[in-house]
DNA sequence: GTCTATAGGCCGATAGAC
DNA sequence: GTCTATCGGCCTATAGAC
């Protein structure tokens, strides 16, 4: 039971660092991604990574250390795309949550396994090695419920219940690094990321433009 | 990091089946949801069920075997409160959706460890002992779809894309088992159970009755 | 910065007494 | 069915040469 159905690794332009310490982080997202922290040892690692094991300290203080830099990359990642998606966007509300749902789906297809390492391992981090990417998490989840209120004050939306509709909306993307891409979705990304920002504002019970 | 936001390790009475290995079982459960399969030693969970590690092996041949059954456990329970839901509800596709979601929301809130278990360590198992699991869960994914396709059919709903609506009401389900009881959400199951009947209702495109 | 070698400890699982 | 004792192996991390 694979847990990303994509191919390989890959971290984004900000992460990618290149030479030894870069082939390390990635060996380290495939192996976290497939079999979770503690199912990946630090001589898989060393061994996708084509170094002796003893060599990954010379880049990193500690196993957890490179989990760490991963859930951050991730997180950070996805909230840069959120905040320039908002950027781009106009002020009309459903045009703000459409542009937030697009870009929080892309993330998730475009770069799945370290959605699924910074999702599903940040569990295995220590408070302290956490705390970073939590807090770009909360940043995250505040400009979706700052977008959510804004639509709800200008009478544009009509919500079941806020927190529940912010919960749902968030929960469609993240768990896409997790099946697609499925055998039959016909899709590419950014059709997903169309749909599923249809699917957002169908939930909000935004009024017609 | 918590994982699960509940109390602790709960077992349906389709699989509480008490005694030392019934407290093996809902050790297993409580340990594997919070520090993942590989996180947790056969030496953590005979601790916590008051057992020496050596009489784990008089209940189960591995520690992979209390995982499948704690796999197996979570999505039967699922499957069985799926069809349970439908058998109850009427011919109408918004009321079979409606059931349906209720029926996912509240697998989800009542057992949020087993759930968190069935979904994020599945992929611990080897094929073999994941395939018991993987059948039940393709047929619940089949009740989902089958609603869906009914209510095209019957031109109650007005689906933007069969399977990505498919996808995205399962995640909002799935989720839920990772983050209710959220501090200020303010629903008891039930009520979420209903607000989110509501979303999957408005992704469909649902006709008002 | 990479290597060889290894420390010190925990891992899953088994043997055999009771 | 539970225990004590232990096997053989893998774990993270470090020491020290180059």
């Amino acid at each position: 039971m694979r847990r990303v159905h994509s191919g390989g690794p890959a971290l984004p332009p900000r992460s990618a660092t290149g030479g030894t310490r870069g082939r390390i982080l990635l060996a380290g997202l495939g192996l976290f991604a497939e079999h979770g922290f503690h199912g990946a040892s630090i001589r898989d690692i060393a061994a996708e990574a084509a170094v002796q094991s003893a060599s990954l300290y010379a880049h990193f203080p500690s196993k957890e250390a490179i989990l760490a830099e991963l859930v951050l990359a991730g997180h950070e990642e996805h909230h840069t795309r959120l905040v320039t998606a908002l950027l781009k966007s106009g002020t009309d509300p459903r045009d703000r949550l459409a542009a937030l749902v697009r870009a929080h789906v892309r993330a998730h297809t475009d770069y799945p396994m370290l959605a699924v390492v910074a999702n599903n391992e940040m569990h295995a981090l220590s408070p302290a090695a956490a705390a970073p990417a939590a807090a770009v998490r909360r940043r995250s989840e505040g400009l979706l419920a700052e977008v959510l209120a804004m639509g709800c004050q200008h009478g544009v939306f009509d919500l079941v219940h806020v927190e529940a509709t912010a919960a749902a909306i968030g929960s469609i993307g993240i768990r896409v690094a997790s099946w697609y891409p499925a055998p039959e979705i016909g899709l590419n990304p950014s059709q997903l990321a169309d749909v599923y920002a249809s699917l957002a504002l169908r939930m909000t019970g935004a009024r017609p433009p």
